[in-house]
DNA sequence: CAATAACGCTACGATGTGTAGCGATACTAA
DNA sequence: TTAGTATCGCTACACATCGTAGCGTTATTG
C-alpha cells in the first residue's frame, strides 16, 4: 500500500501498473492479486490509510461541519491523496463496486457524523460534500493544479450551503 | 465522429475502443488515426459537436449567468454529453494537451462571453463554473446517476455564487 | 488520363490487467 | 524434530488496448 501510495503520487493513477507496484515492494504480483481482486480495491485500501481518521472534536453543528469540510480540502490538496482519489473517481464512473467502496469509505466518514450526530440534512451534508470534493477535483483536471485559494474559495461556498453566507 | 457518441453513450469512454468505433462507422482504423491524434481529440470533437452552441440572447448578466448555467447543467444531464466529459476530465487528470483543449472547447464557451461581455469577475465564473461541472459530474461518479434535483441543487448553488443568495 | 491524395487491410510493437500452475519457502502444531 | 499447511515467487499465459508501418487499391483532381 505504501508503494502505491508513493507510485501514484508520482506518476498518476492510471500511469503505475500493479508490476511497478510489485517491484517497488518487493513482492510478487501474484501476491498483490491474492490479497486485493483489483488495482481499484488497492487503490480504496492505499486511500483510506492515506486519509486517516475524521476530527471528531466539536461543540457544535457549525464547528463540525467546518472541521469536516478543512479536513477534506486538505487531504485533497495532498498530492497523494489526490492521485489515488482521481484515479478511483474516473474508475467508479463505470465501476459499481468501486463506487459503492467509495461511499463508504471516503463520503461516509465525512458525512455519516455530521448527520446522525448533528442532525444536519444529508441532502445538505451531500451536496457540501460534493461541491468541495467535485469541484477540487474538477479544477485540478481543468488547471493542473489546486491552490490553497481554490480549496478556501470551495470551502466558503460549501459552509454557505448549511449556514447561509 | 456519430459512432463515438453513441458508443460511448451505450457503454461508456474506458469501455469503447478505437476498434469499436471503426467498426461501428464503417471505416478502418487507421483512417481515424489520420484525422485524429489520439481517441482524447477524437472525444473532444464528439464532445464539442453534442454540447452545440452556448445560449446568447440575455438582456442582463443574472440572465447571461442564469441561462449559461441551466444550458450546462442541461448538457450534463444528457448522458451523450455525460459519457465524453466523464473520460475527458479522467484523461485531463494527466495529459496536459486534453486538459487545454477542454479549458477551450468547454470552459470558454461557458465563461468567455460572460466575463468578457458582461464584466463579470473571472474567479467568480470560473468558480460557478466547477461548482456546476465538477459537482454534478462527482455526483454522477459516487451514484451512478444524476437528477434533475440534483442538477437544479447545484444550479442554485452557482447562481448565488456570484448573485448572493 | 496521368498524378496525387486518401483509404482499407494486415501485421505489428508496446503495455496493461488479471489468471494458471508449479516448485520453493516459511509457519504451525504435535 | 517433523509432518502438514498456507503462503509466496516465478514464468508463462490469455486477452485487450492504443497507436504505427507498410503496401496495394480506390477516388479525386487537374
Amino acid at each position: 500500500m505504501a508503494a502505491t501510495t508513493d507510485l501514484v503520487t508520482a506518476q498518476g493513477y492510471a500511469g503505475t501498473s500493479i508490476d511497478e507496484i510489485a517491484r517497488a515492494s518487493g513482492v510478487a504480483k501474484t501476491t498483490i492479486y491474492r490479497r486485493w481482486r483489483s488495482k481499484g480495491e488497492l487503490a480504496i485500501d492505499a486511500l483510506t490509510a492515506a486519509m486517516g481518521q475524521a476530527p471528531t472534536d466539536q461543540a457544535s453543528a457549525e464547528d463540525a461541519l467546518g472541521s469536516a469540510i478543512s479536513w477534506m480540502t486538505r487531504r485533497i490538496r495532498q498530492q497523494e491523496v489526490r492521485g489515488l482519489l482521481l484515479g478511483l473517481v474516473a474508475e467508479a464512473t463505470e465501476d459499481a463496486e468501486i463506487r459503492s467502496q467509495l461511499r463508504s469509505h471516503l463520503r461516509a466518514p465525512f458525512a455519516d457524523r455530521l448527520t446522525n450526530e448533528w442532525g444536519l440534512s444529508g441532502r445538505e451534508v451531500d451536496l457540501a460534500f460534493d461541491i468541495v470534493v467535485g469541484g477540487l477535483l474538477h479544477r485540478f483536471a481543468m488547471n493542473g493544479r489546486v491552490t490553497k485559494a481554490d480549496s478556501d474559495a470551495f470551502t466558503a461556498v460549501a459552509t454557505s450551503v448549511l449556514f447561509g453566507g
